[in-house]
DNA sequence: ATTGTTGTATTATTTAAATAGTACAACGGA
DNA sequence: TCCGTTGTACTATTTAAATAATACAACAAT
């Protein structure tokens, strides 16, 4: 089944983001096999340049390693994975707290809703 | 001075955003004139034709109402902006836990993250 | 009455992104 | 050796968004 997008932001974006994610969440083993750009592009159902764009900036962050004819393989540096786990999780920390802000609500009516909103889907 | 943009995210839906969010904060006051379209795409740095386009898209959520051909003011219902700033709260609170259930964060890791990261910037 | 500002509408052009289609060298396996 | 798959590269086309440039009716103020 073809992912699921939002409109607006850049599809290559949206694809980087995606697969970083599931690197990081070891949908993909570290060291491990990567799919192939025509295998993603079909899956995601985007266009092969598309996908391959998106791998490329993907590489660019050092998290998948072309072997050169050979298909792609996820880097098997522990530290490599780590450290983009933590950078992720601070990236992540840092935007919510600056929305939140810009909001105006402070710290604990921010936790208060986050504590509300956890189950409240499933 | 210009506003600020991402690159990826269409300028209109930016625009949006970032009004909504202005009125919800109370920059511009409920019942209270709201900008012209000449005059905020020029704050903005934008085209005419752009900033129209989002403000066509924030009348149709309620938030400004448009007096003929006398300008446009900011609703004087306050139903309607505590409601939407219930909605934005909730909105935003949903999108926090759903990338962070994503992430296979808990949710004290999640808060442990938000609380060392709030005063870290400033 | 005239002037200027308002929102709105229209058409054309530009720009960025995605798609379509094709090509090719390198490598592994049959 | 031969064949298929790999990543990569290239050009052309399509699509969506933003921009550019006007135009005009309605209203307020002078």
């Amino acid at each position: 089944m073809a992912w699921k997008f939002r409109s607006g932001l850049a599809l290559s974006v949206q694809i980087v983001d995606r697969l970083r994610a599931d690197i990081l969440k070891g949908v993909y083993k570290s060291g491990g096999p990567f799919p192939t750009v025509r295998q993603l592009a079909y899956d995601a159902g985007v266009n092969p340049n598309t996908m391959q764009k998106a791998l490329t900036l993907l590489e660019g962050e050092g998290l998948v390693i072309t072997n050169s004819t050979n298909g792609r393989s996820v880097t098997d540096d522990e530290a490599v994975l780590d450290e983009a786990r933590d950078k992720a999780l601070r990236s992540f920390t840092e935007n919510i707290v600056k929305e939140a802000k810009n909001m105006s609500l402070n710290m604990n009516e921010l936790i208060k809703s986050i504590e509300k909103g956890w189950d409240t889907d499933e």
